[in-house]
DNA sequence: CATTCTCCTTGACCTAAGTCAAGGAACGCG
DNA sequence: CGCGTTCCTTGACTTAGGTCAAGGAGAATG
């Protein structure tokens, strides 16, 4: 059931710094539309008639083999807009998007929005500074795929979470661990065992979601020059 | 030694269909440079002062391991924009590029040519199209290095060389096999074996970088579920 | 509170692909 | 045209990490 979406476009950082008239604007374009948990938001190969921005959620965006592995490419919280690629290259979905909880979309339109930028120049520059983050963000992705093994994949991660959340010792886990194998491009088995090492190492202690980093020091190391 | 360009803009697919007025300017930005081969264009980490096209030649963009192994990222040919990310991000480059033959590039200023940008919403769509597709592309290159083995990413590779290049039963490399290796995730050693097992098979046959593709539907089969 | 999921962990095993080392082929240079 | 350098190929060996299988812990449900 499409609803009409709340005033909270403004919140959204792609669309800060907008005008008043373009959020009217955009709010009558926004399509909101909920989720429950594991729902797919679109497949690889669907239409790329739209794309969309998480309002409250967790999507994860990913590719599938053949034989079932799954590999996640991002995860999308809050704020961040999904499926624009599709839009601007004109092409369908390039992956799958699934929700990890229950989670509430607002959805665009392809061709109104695309009218609305060719007036908007400032929207654009955004819209470039998403793109050129993301395509950063798959930079290190490859480099930690093919260059780093798992035990340095997981150090990145972790030093990566500790940035983010703004503490230096202790991070918690957004997602499962299953989840996060899939993000590093590995299996939870393996995922456990070398956090296990890790532990056994005493780089960090893990309690369920919550992980202590107690040798930042060494995890660094780790990060780069995959020895565990 | 900075050069003024030589009027092949117009050619450049990105500023295609761009008024001539426009182009003037562009003209007016660019500088242009020439590489020998092996040189450095940028290193990961230099400052994004502006991005380059490729006039001729051809740019290897990749990343280095602690111990010194490669990932290439992408290899650009005549045309194509190299190092728009840190332009549009407002980051340092995040990876480096060198040059695999003689080159010349047109370097554009950051500042000036955000200017331009501004002013022209339609190079600012096409500079979305461009870094989508881009986008895309990681998109694949991540699938291929997690959920591929490595003969499976060989196989795709030809398969795609051959789309690329129209001719459906034959392709030639443009690059060696050992930066062919690094562009899919490998090393030498291992791409010439597969390469010598998919001959036996009678897949493919193999001559310096001229390359028969045997066995379409066969190579179709090994790049989705990669058992040779 | 017991039951059933789902998720996580550990063990034994196996295999894809990397390392090290040695020849060969091809190419550019003097 | 011969020489050296770079690139490619093949072989023997090692190993990271995936597979399969079996518990165990925690959370959710009735």
């Amino acid at each position: 059931m499409p609803l009409k979406p709340p005033v909270i476009l403004a919140s959204v950082p792609l669309f800060n710094g907008l005008g008043s008239h373009h959020l009217d604007l955009l709010t009558n374009l926004a399509i909101q539309k909920s989720y429950k948990k594991g729902e797919f938001v679109f497949s690889e190969g669907d239409p790329g008639d739209g794309f969309y921005i998480v309002v409250e959620g967790q999507v994860k965006v990913f590719k599938t083999s053949s034989e079932g592995k799954e590999q996640i490419l991002h995860i999308f919280g809050p704020g961040e807009p999904i499926g624009e690629v599709a839009v601007f290259a004109g092409i369908p979905f390039p992956a799958n998007a699934a929700v990890l909880a229950k989670s509430v979309l607002l959805f665009f339109p392809r061709d109104a929005f695309i009218r609305l930028i060719a007036k908007d120049p400032s929207l654009a520059m955004k819209l470039l500074a998403v793109l050129s983050t993301r395509l950063k963000q798959f930079t290190v992705q490859v480099e930690n795929l093919s260059l780093k093994e798992v035990p340095g994949r997981i150090a990145s991660h972790l030093l990566f979470l500790a940035e983010e959340q703004g503490n230096r010792h202790r991070v918690t886990l957004t997602i499962s661990k299953g989840q996060l194998a899939s993000l590093l491009g590995t299996i939870p088995e393996t995922l456990s065992r070398i956090q296990s090492k890790m532990a056994a190492q005493g780089l960090i202690t893990v309690s369920g979601r919550e992980i202590a980093l107690l040798d930042l020091e060494g995890l660094e190391r780790l990060s780069e020059t995959g020895k565990l």
